[in-house]
DNA sequence: TATGGAAATGAAAATCATTTTCATTTGTGC
DNA sequence: GCACAAATGAAAATGATTTTCATTTCCATA
C-alpha cells in the first residue's frame, strides 16, 4: 500500500480543487515540483479511497479529481468564446436526490453542464 | 464522412440497446461477421450525430452506447452495475433554460446525468 | 549509532480504448 | 466498362492509466 503523497492533494487544492491527475503532475513540474507521473496517480487513487476526493468523467473518458465537500457548482459554457460563468445549482440538487431516491438509489451524485452563445457572440 | 454500417445498429439492437464499441465488435465477431473495429468505431460516431444512439461513460471511462428514444430525457446510471433509468427532467430544462437567459445567453442546451448505487448494489 | 525491513518513489514498459493514416475495395451513375 | 466518391479495415499513432521492478527513504529497535 502507498499513502498520499500531500503535495499532490495541496496541488489539487491549489488548481481549484479540481483536475485530472495529468494536469496536476504537469502543474507540479512547472512549479518545479520533483514527482513522478506514477505518484501521482498512486496518491490520487488513494485520496479516492479515503474518501477525500471524488472521481468524475470528463466527455473524453480522462478522470477528473475533485475535492470532497468543495462547494458543489456548474459551468455555463459559451460555445462561441469558452467564457465560463460559474453558477449555483440548487434546483439540480433536489432534483438529482430526489430522482436518485425515487428510484431506490443511494450514494447518488450528478453532473450537469449548460452551454449556448453568450451575449457578445 | 461516412454513413453508419447497419450491421452495427442491429448488434447494438440485438445486444440489448447498451454496449462499449469494443463489445459490439467482438459480439460481431463472434457471430461471424466480417468487420474491421475501424468501422464499428465509425459507425458509431455517425449514429451518435444523427443521434440515434447516446453515448455515456462506465466508471473505468469506457464509452457505452444506448438506443434512445427521441424524447430528451435523462439518465440515471448505476455505478454498480451500469443499469440505466430513463428519467423526466423538466425541472432541469426549466433550470437551465432560466440560468441562461439570467446570464445574456442565447441558443441554450445542456447536459445532466446522475449517477449513484442502485437498490442491487 | 547501525541495521533490517517496510513503505514510498519513479522510470520505463505494458495495457487498453480510441483515433488516424492510408492503401484497397465497393458501389453508383454515366 | 469507366471514373470517381464513399466505405472499409489493417496497422500505426495517441493518450491516459496501470504495472513492474529496482532503488531510496523512513523508522523502530537492537
Amino acid at each position: 500500500m502507498s499513502r498520499s503523497n500531500p503535495r499532490v492533494l495541496s496541488t489539487l487544492e491549489r488548481a481549484g480543487g479540481f483536475a485530472s491527475a495529468q494536469e496536476i503532475y504537469r502543474l507540479m513540474q512547472r512549479e518545479g515540483e520533483s514527482i513522478g507521473l506514477t505518484t501521482v496517480y498512486r496518491s490520487l487513487q488513494s485520496l479516492v479511497n479515503d474518501k477525500i476526493v471524488d472521481v468524475l468523467r470528463r466527455e473524453d473518458g480522462e478522470a477528473i479529481y475533485r475535492l470532497c465537500g468543495e462547494a458543489h457548482h456548474h459551468h455555463l459554457v459559451c460555445k462561441g468564446c469558452g467564457d465560463t460563468v460559474e453558477i449555483e445549482g440548487g434546483a439540480i440538487e433536489k432534483w438529482a436526490k430526489m430522482m436518485g431516491e425515487e428510484h431506490g438509489f443511494r450514494d447518488v451524485g450528478h453532473t450537469a453542464e449548460i452551454f449556448g452563445l453568450c451575449a457578445k457572440c
